[in-house]
DNA sequence: GGCGTTTCGTATACCGTTATACGTCAATCA
DNA sequence: TGATTGACGTATAACGGTATACGAAACGCC
């Protein structure tokens, strides 16, 4: 079952076929009537991998970090609803958080002849992540590139979202404001921890307080031992700000069970409202970076980047703090 | 960038770069090397496409119902754990629990000549499963069809993991037990909610008591109209068995803003131990399938049938009720 | 009516691999 | 020694599409 199968049910060349299909230049109502009907009757498929050989295959990569992670399902359904629309399939790719493994994914959808690559939250350096946007026309969301010139960024402003927080434990009283960032060592300052981290410090400074950045390993990871000795200490923060929910769920939970009370003893904000947090049982006060318009906006900007534009768009979102009882009791 | 550009720079024949490439027969060692060295200097990547259209593509598709499901991380990371070290890669497609939806994604990954399948919770009928299993070698996880014979199903026993619910409800002391399953239209027994539902009411019959099952829409829709219902009737059951997590959860934190105590005035029993219900502040009971497991099975299974198994094989996995604080106050 | 100009359809080179058929040469055998 | 066998490379026809070049009508214009 070729095209060449259905060129001869419709009595018609096989290079009038790739035409219809591609909605090509040069054919008549009539032409299109007989081969629609001849496909529709055998329920012809183009071969995406013969056809990717030369044109387009109308498919785009997504690369998430971590299928785990509660905050990506939001950026996926923002990015299909546009994809969705334009006629685009999605094949998703899936690195355990580590680079070497996202990079091996990115070549293998380049193999694969996909149209263009969002990268969400990908952990690969800037002079990498170049090369490869060199090769094909990618978007990268959640890692803060602004100077890049070969592929598009989309991101929170994970600096002021990280100085709303601090303001927000400033208003409710807190001075002894600890925050809990990852341990990144391979020091990418693009990643979105070290942003928040920044903007934790400038707003510490801002408010005339000494800021303490606690480090605990990254999330795939087993690092309760860290969040019970903080816990444990004796000049145990009255405020700790978590750079995600990853650690502010799991820490909450901790203090709990230690007798700890939260928010009285110690106010506890998360990052990236995940589902978890809204539970009232959990009720963590955390920033919404709002994953679906990232979703939305990272899509519409591969689509547009397909299309030709070449100079490259880098857009930043405000993010929303939402106040739960972790930060306000009530 | 072409098999050509090697086969030049190392003085050699397509073919026989091919043939390295195949690791095929009838290669000497320095053959090899000149090959391999070159290879290695061009930096070269042979095209999936391109090789899909006579050979293998050493990629798999794995179809995940929702991407928001917290228990398919689990499998799918089993999954990955025995193909990654066959050599094979994995692409994903996320089906928004919806029946055509998967079809559509099932053609994609055909079309993409991906050399076999694994769907997940697929929600498509067993007729279709059959026909789409002709075309390539499939594996289906989560969704009970034991004699299919073109397909290979792992599953964890539904009926016995709901029967093990019932016992220990009954044994802590409780007769009026509920169940709540998902309101499944297009009516298939094959899914899991169904299967669940007869080993409840079979443990009800055996006990002596009346089973009561409740409907609730699918996890894709709002629900929590229903679930307040259930709460504030005043025949409300003295336990209830959720299906999923994805409802238990819900569920519990409603019962626990209605201030009824949990387990005292209401015990409560999940499906697919996700981590949230672990959360201390949850401590939801539920039932662990060892979703891993399952994905290795899963993997261990496709490859066999890739390799020329023809005969199905239908696997059942024993559940395991993990008992928390939501069943037994402690 | 002769001459460009569209419109529409066909023939076919090409994309980058794989796999088969085949040729060459040295080693082995009767 | 001539024939057979294996080992090793090469040439090349697929695979299933796309896109370009090109031919044949139909059309518009003076």
């Amino acid at each position: 079952m070729t095209i060449r199968t259905v060129a001869a049910d419709a009595g018609v060349s096989v290079a009038a076929v790739s035409k219809v299909l591609r909605n090509a230049y040069g054919v008549s109502d009539g032409l299109r009537a007989k081969v629609e009907a001849s496909i529709e009757k055998l329920g012809y498929r183009p071969s995406v991998a013969a056809r990717g050989m030369r044109g387009q295959t109308f498919t785009l990569g997504v690369l998430l970090v971590e299928i785990a992670n509660p905050f990506l399902p939001s950026v996926y359904h923002g990015i299909e609803s546009v994809t969705d629309e334009a006629g685009y399939k999605i094949m998703v790719g899936v690195g355990a958080a580590r680079a070497g493994r996202e990079a091996q994914l990115i070549e293998q959808m380049i193999d694969n002849r996909m149209d263009g690559l969002i990268l969400v939250a990908s952990q690969i350096s800037g002079d990498t992540l170049d090369r490869y946007a060199r090769q094909i026309p990618t978007v990268v969301v959640g890692h803060h590139e602004p100077t890049a010139s070969s592929f598009d960024t989309i991101n929170s402003d994970d600096f002021e979202g990280a100085r709303m927080v601090v303001r927000a434990l400033y208003e409710a009283g807190h001075r002894d404001i600890a925050m809990l960032a990852m341990d990144d060592k391979h020091d990418h300052a693009a990643d979105v921890s070290p942003q928040r981290e920044k903007g934790y410090v400038a707003a510490m400074a801002a408010a005339g307080l000494t800021p303490r950045v606690i480090r605990v390993p990254p999330s795939n990871q087993p690092r309760e031992a860290e969040l019970r000795a903080l816990l444990a200490a004796p000049d145990r923060p009255r405020a700790v700000f978590c750079w995600s929910d990853l650690d502010a769920v799991p820490l909450l939970n901790l203090a709990h069970q230690m007798g700890i009370r939260v928010p009285e003893d110690l106010a506890i904000v998360g990052y990236d409202d995940s589902p978890v947090a809204a539970l009232p049982l959990i009720s963590l006060a955390s920033v919404d970076q709002d994953g679906r318009r990232m979703g939305r906006m990272a899509a519409q900007a591969l689509l547009s980047r397909i299309g030709g534009r070449a100079v490259a768009e880098h857009r930043l979102i405000t993010p929303r703090l939402v106040v739960r009882g972790s930060l306000q009791g009530g």
